[in-house]
DNA sequence: TAGATTGTTAATCGATTAACAATC
DNA sequence: TAGATTGTTAATCGATTAACAATC
């Protein structure tokens, strides 16, 4: 007897989790109540092919002629990226990137909430950033513990990031997101994920370089 | 005849283009004179056979007992991003993203020039971020060209992100950093590299949730 | 019904890992 | 020299693509 419900221990290829995120964020613009492969792929440059094999990880089921129902799809992707969990975190760094985080109206819609800011410049300590007030790194642990924090964001100088990151896994914290172009090391049990720009602009300066030496 | 100039013209495999920007950015802190596949392997969690293989794609080699030169595998890898080339871009968007990255010192390092910052909120044109004036969109045109501006970097609201995206095409601009969170359509001589934080918040929240059903 | 589109199996392709000779 | 480490070939593994039957 086959048991739909067992796909939710089905492991993920990688490549199919990230694209996963693409379906999930196009599917935020679908008006329609039907989506094909066929679509989705032509919107995404991939193939349609790979869409239906992506998918078929998924519960979802298609309807042939019609394609995907996008509320079921939508529904499903969100459960899977926990989208209405709500999650508390905390930013380390009131600089400019964690201010523009932390005025960020975005996360409201991914169950994230920011319920406090950091920051050891005595001259940022008492000031508002967006609707709360900058505190000092030794409040952390107070706080953590008080609003049930899940995640940190670190966004400091590269030279401090390690040392926030410690701070943040002593306080229990167990999902760091980092804004500062380093390598943390933590304990595995500790989830970490990079967003560093430079490795994009990398990127981008690799394909404009190609790009001319083609032409 | 083996001509090891030839590598240059090699293609990557994707994977390898990926893990070649994090060896770019780890040895921007190593200090001593070599580097092993080994310690280079423990530093990013892969296997040491992995990153030999990464590096034979390179003309830089290794050598037994020592590893690899530090300096020249630098080196090549600063030509490989064209790190050392200078590129100069226009931010559009003066909003707190807009305004953090004219702010970030760090992009001097990638060879990257800000020259100038657009809004078309009457309230914002005129006021300085970081050293610029912000300019009105019509004068986008009369920028790029005058100071031949090869990438635009999208900081609007996603609803005019595409819009934006359009008339950065329109003035010959060929590659966009972009920081909506939507796909943009753009004709296929121009790139595009996204960074849409929400992806990377999909992929936390996921992660966090697979750890918390495990325990 | 005919036609469009799904979902799955099999074939292909490509990347990683293992093994090991070369070499400093 | 002995030992460590590279660099490459071959084996394995995993992901994508092709093909096509199932089905609405």
């Amino acid at each position: 007897m086959k048991d739909s419900s067992r796909k939710e221990f089905v492991m993920l290829p990688r490549p199919t989790f990230e694209r996963l995120k693409l379906y999930h964020r196009l599917l935020l613009d679908v008006k329609e109540e039907y989506i094909s492969s066929e679509t989705m792929a032509r919107m995404l440059k991939l193939q349609p092919e790979q869409v239906r094999k992506d998918l078929s990880y998924l519960r979802t089921t298609g309807k042939p002629k019609l394609g995907y129902r996008v509320e079921e799809l939508k529904k499903e992707l969100d459960e899977l990226f926990a989208v209405k969990r709500e999650t508390t975190v905390v930013i380390v760094g009131a600089g400019r990137l964690g201010s523009a985080l932390a005025n960020y109206r975005g996360f409201a819609r991914y169950g994230i909430e920011i319920v406090a800011i950091f920051d050891n410049d005595p001259q940022k300590i008492g000031q508002f950033v967006s609707d709360l007030v900058v505190l000092p790194l030794k409040d952390l642990k107070r706080v953590v513990k008080r609003f049930n924090v899940e995640i940190g964001v670190i966004c400091v100088p590269e030279e401090s990031a390690q040392e926030v990151a410690n701070l943040l896994v002593a306080c229990g914290i167990k999902g760091i997101w980092n804004f500062a172009p380093v390598q943390l090391e933590v304990p595995e049990d500790v989830v970490v994920v990079n967003e560093d720009i430079t490795q994009s602009l990398l990127t981008l300066k690799h394909l404009l370089n190609l790009r001319r030496s083609k032409s």
